[in-house]
DNA sequence: TTATAATCTGCGTAGATGCGCAGATGAGCA
DNA sequence: TGCTCATCTGCGCATCTACGCAGATTATAA
């Protein structure tokens, strides 16, 4: 029951959280800017991002120096109601709404 | 967003995610017969409840001597899904499936 | 009251986890 | 090659968490 425990471990973070409502909302996001959403060092997203995506709850896409990140398909029933959790439900909360509204002023650098 | 991370936590641990199961599929159960269940010593199982019912995933009655639990009442669409997915997908793991056979012969000493 | 069963709690310890800092790595451009 | 940006990683530290043990609590029955 280990593995299933790693699921919810994955989530039981509220950064992690805030990353993957991100995600769920505006698809697929490089580092930079999904740092520039939560306002937070890169190396910290960067890390926890690598939690999620051991966990298969993200998966990776390189373009460049840049690294996308979005949710991974869902597998189980359980997946596609976390992802519409995340949507319907986290997204309308008050950090939620302050990380999208970041996000959608972030810009890369190039 | 501490407060949404918090639920998570309380389920990702294989030990708690084992009692979610057998509550979900058996309904309302004592300490001693959980504890008989898992093979695990009471005083683990009763530590670990407590912090499934602090976290609100669990609620808890006295009858006498013994302490029932069973899973709270769902309060949002994800608690629904979080019952069905212990029903319908981790009930059949093989370590829940012992679970719930050593729980169907579980007694108690009065 | 005494005994016993069921449950919970305090304590000390070992391992896991998150963090910040500094530096490494890799890609693109001058 | 040298420089910059994007991303990741090693390290030390502080905190959290689960565990086992022993003992406390509460309830029931003799």
């Amino acid at each position: 029951m280990h593995g299933e425990a790693s699921l919810f471990k994955a989530l039981a973070d509220p950064t992690r959280l805030r990353l993957a409502v991100l995600l769920a909302v505006r698809g697929e996001v490089c580092v930079c800017m999904l740092a520039q959403a939560l306002d937070e060092p890169d190396f910290k997203i960067s890390r926890h991002l690598a939690v999620l995506r051991a966990r298969g709850v993200v998966e990776a896409r390189r373009e460049g120096a840049w690294m996308y990140y979005k949710l991974a398909e869902p597998r189980h029933e359980m997946d596609k109601c976390l992802h519409e959790f995340f949507r319907a439900c986290l997204a309308n909360h008050k950090v939620a709404r302050a990380d999208l509204k970041r996000l959608a002023k972030a810009t890369c650098a190039r």
